[in-house]
Order: structure tokens, then sequence, then C-alpha cells
DNA sequence: TATAAGAGTTGACATTTGTCAACGTTTCTA
DNA sequence: TAGAAACGTTGACAAATGTCAACTCTTATA
């Protein structure tokens, strides 16, 4: 929790009123592997910082072909962007890969801070901003880079994940199979 | 530019001191056919509204291949979103599609209406949610679709582009060949 | 207005990646 | 701790997409 103040304080220095009012409003949650955070269908309420452990966001289709859009782990504000900010029903289902600790908001709360706490859109700017240039890297890399240069970019600039995640789910968030990684992996392509 | 602040109050009603600040700061720009709004390696010091045109964001690789990562019309907000806010040198240049007529504001004017105007965060992060969520669609059909259907959502969602520019721009947002579009397009494939 | 440059199409063939099936190894879990 | 499930690897072959070259048709421009 103290580190979750810490990162917003790193971002600006918040008021005390405004940090009485998260932690007021902040709950932990606590999910076993292969537990889910957030299942299809359902509208995403909770944005949530990492505080322990990986958590994936994928995307299944009609062959139940799943396709791992992101992983995320300490230190991470995570939630299924789209059903969250659109407050529609995910197509993302939120999945712990490990054991995690989790400290989240509700929608309404975090907009009440919005609209009570004006310094807090600061905060809520940045952070988008960070995740919003992190995903203008991703597209580049799925759009310009092949398999197996998309292997070794991720490889560079996320190596923690890739040691940390199974081939099978690493291949679905390079958008291959997992025969083509390994052969990568060995070489052989 | 009426426009533009229309779009703002849109967002949220912004006081008269803020609009008054805007107003004081934000210049005209106009863009003839094909030309450029940022060239390559420079930082990226605007962050622009597009009142008039389309306008694209590309890479280019070593052997001059270009991927073009975005198109933006009349009613976005457009800028090399990776140099702009990490003040880095872009590897995106920004072209005019058609000639073009741009509302802009400099990088330390915005941060000054972040700093001295804190209602305005609150319209730089819904504006910034708008195209993250955007981005985060854009990877899922990067990631989940193939050619084909690239070319399919494409056209469904955002039709005013499909129809507004060339095939081979478009081939090289959908991370395709222009030949393997043509053959798309006359279900040949 | 002649000429060049750009845009879209098509065919033949090459390369990349996927599919399916089989197998050994590790890791859960009843 | 035995059996099942998940994981990673490999081979043979199939499917998707790229490459290259040629050709037409339009559009821009000197």
């Amino acid at each position: 929790m103290e580190e979750l103040l810490t990162m917003l304080n790193d971002i600006r220095l918040m008021s005390t009123p405004l940090v009485n009012y998260l932690l007021s409003v902040i709950e932990a949650f606590e999910l076993r592997k292969k537990q889910f955070l957030l299942k299809k269908g359902m509208i995403s309420n909770h944005i949530y910082y990492v505080s322990k452990g990986i958590l994936r966001g994928y995307y299944e289709d009609e062959n139940k072909k799943q396709t791992t859009k992101w992983f995320m782990d300490e230190g991470n504000v995570i939630t299924s962007v789209d059903s969250f900010f659109s407050r529609t029903p995910t197509l993302e289902p939120i999945q712990a890969i490990e054991p995690s600790l989790l400290f989240g908001i509700r929608y309404e709360q975090l907009y009440h801070a919005y609209e009570h706490y004006p310094e807090f859109n600061y905060h809520g700017r940045e952070l988008t901003q960070k995740y919003h240039v992190l995903n203008e890297r991703r597209i580049s890399a799925l759009q310009c880079l092949r398999a197996r240069e998309r292997y070794l970019y991720t490889k560079e600039t996320q190596p923690r994940i890739v040691e940390r995640v199974s081939d099978n789910l690493l291949a679905s968030y390079l958008g291959i199979k997992k025969e083509t990684l390994s052969r990568i992996k060995n070489s052989r392509l």
C-alpha cells in the first residue's frame, strides 16, 4: 500500500485530503495462481495496482483460441481498459499467472477523486500517458516486425516478463504458435 | 478554432481564464498535400487538433520500407505520441495526405496549462484515455486477425479513412503488401 | 500536351508461419 | 506417489503472405 502512495507521490506530491480519501476507498485483493480478476462479459469496475505477482489480459475467440494481450507485473496499474473506460462488458478476461496481491479502486470512486480533487487528474493523465506510449511501441512491434524479431524485441524490452511466463503464453502474446516460438528459440528459424 | 473549443467544452466546460489562455497560445498551421508536419529525428514539440484534412504517422526502416502507424482526420488530436511525451527524437514522421488545417499548442504551454489551470488535466486525461482505448482495439486487431479480417474490420470501424487513402498507404497500415490488399479486395484471397 | 510518375492488378514462385501428430519431461493433484 | 495434465520439442506438410516483374490506367507536371 505504501508503495502505491509512493508511486503516486513520485508523479506529483498529493495533498493530505486526497491521500486520506484514497486510503479510505482503496481495497486489497489477493488472487491464487490461475484465478480470475475479471471474467468475460463483466464490466470492469476497478482499476488495480499490482503489488505482487504477474497477471495477463487475453482474448478468446469462438474456437477457444486464446491471445494474450498483455502481461503486467509489480508496480503496474491494470484494468480491462476498453471496458473500464467505455463502461461496456469486457472481451478481455484478466487472470493471475502467479499468486498476486493487488490494490484496487472502484470506477465511481476514481471519478469522485477526479471531480473533487482536481489535482488527481494530473496523476490519471500521467499514468494513462505512460501506458499509451507503451501501447504505441507495441503497435510498432506488431506491425513492423516478424516473428523472430518480435521475440528478440520483447526479450530486450521486457526481460522480466519473458523469464517469468510459459512459452505457451509468451507465444500467444507474440502472435505466433508455441511450435514457432520453440523453433525460434532453438535457432531452427 | 471555434470547433476545437466546442470539442473541449463538450468534455467539460472550461473556465473563462483557461479559454483565454488557450486562445493566446494556440496557433494555426496549414499544410500542402504531402507536406511534413514533423520529420524523423525531430522532437515533437506540438500537439495538434485536425480542423481540415487527413494526415498519417509512419515508420521507415533501414530499407526505406514505410509502415503507416495511423491515419487521423477532422476532429482528432494528433502528435508523435512517444516523442511528445517522452521528449525524445521521433522515429515517426507525420505527413499530410491532403491539404490540411491544424491548430497546435506547444509542449511547454500545454504543461503550463496543466500546472496553472488544474481543471485542464481533466480534458488531457479524457483525451488521452480516448486514444488509449482506440490503441487497445488496434492491438487486438493486429494480434488476433488475419489480413482479410483486418481489412474488413478497418473498413467497418474507419470507413471514412478507407475511402480516403490510397491502397498503397492502406496496405501499409494493415501490415500487408499492396498486392495482397488488391487480391483481398477482388476476392482472390 | 507529352511524358513521367504513381496507382492498382495479375501471375509465377519464394518464404514465413501454421497445423497436426507424436514423443519425452516436468508439474499438479487426487 | 501414481496417474493425469501441461509443457516443450520435432518432423512432415499445408496455408497465408511476400517478392518480383510486367502491364494498364490514371494523374501530375514540365
